[in-house]
DNA sequence: AGTGCTGGTCTCTTTTTGAGACTAACATAT
DNA sequence: ATATGTTAGTCTCAAAAAGAGACCAGCACT
């Protein structure tokens, strides 16, 4: 019964969900996806799913990423807790960037919407093609 | 067999599908990600899941977007052939969007992904908190 | 004649992003 | 001994994107 009531609850509630005025302004919702959904952080979120890699790795694997964004979009993922960062003590210093369990968690979901890309980037092209052929 | 091979190949594949040189700058899925990585998108989506509405009504449903934001990501979602737009000869004229079929796809996927935001934000709330703590 | 509603566009300012030079400490090559 | 390359960044300045708010036309209502 409960269950309905959720089931019922307009899809919009649960971006809303926690800010009692419903206002979607501050949403917990928005401030997580937001820090997800930007140039980069899905890429690198992609690489380090893979395995952990280095700084450097990931410039080389990213070509088109500027060094200042790389440094600022791993800064950012590490603070949401999906990214642990660890310095070596070589000469000179390596650091290692890799998936927490939190980013391992939230990069299932995120996994499903790359593939849902893969699978659909052709139909995305023909709507771009359909839609800038009708609007010249 | 092949879907052996699927699953053992390097999940960047999937970023690279398609880029004969394994370069991973032109390729299509960062393209179609790229489209709703956004600040906007994944919050208009979430309101057209919902129902269809009309221009005035998603700028009152998100008060924070500017007009000139919700105007160009409308635009852009209606490209990528998200969103349909429909002009209603009312007076003043009406103007309604709602999903398309490949929009309600893709919501799917998306939709996955507000979830995982919509439980463990407090997570990464916690995560922030500490990280911030530990810097200063 | 004045006001308001519609869905926008235009301009200006602020924020974000990108390109590229610069750093420091050590390893290796010449 | 001196030059060069490697590391993971930071700093500065230019370019692009986003936000704030004025403005628009066409019509209804008062």
């Amino acid at each position: 019964m409960d269950g309905k009531i959720v089931n019922l609850r307009s899809k919009l509630e649960i971006y809303k969900a926690g800010s009692g005025g419903g206002n979607l302004a501050d949403c917990p919702v928005r401030d997580v996806i937001q820090g997800i959904s930007n140039k980069w952080s899905s890429l690198l979120m992609e690489a380090l799913a893979e395995k952990p890699y280095r700084f450097g790795e990931l410039r080389r694997l990213v070509p088109d990423i500027s060094q200042r964004m790389l440094t600022q979009t791993l800064h950012d993922l590490q603070r949401d807790g999906y990214v642990h960062r660890e310095v070596f003590p070589t000469k000179p210093p390596s650091v290692e960037y890799s998936l927490t369990d939190l980013g391992r968690s939230m990069f299932g979901p995120l996994h499903q919407l790359i593939q849902w890309a893969e699978l659909n980037h052709g139909a995305v092209r023909e709507a771009r093609k359909v839609f800038d052929a009708a609007e010249g």
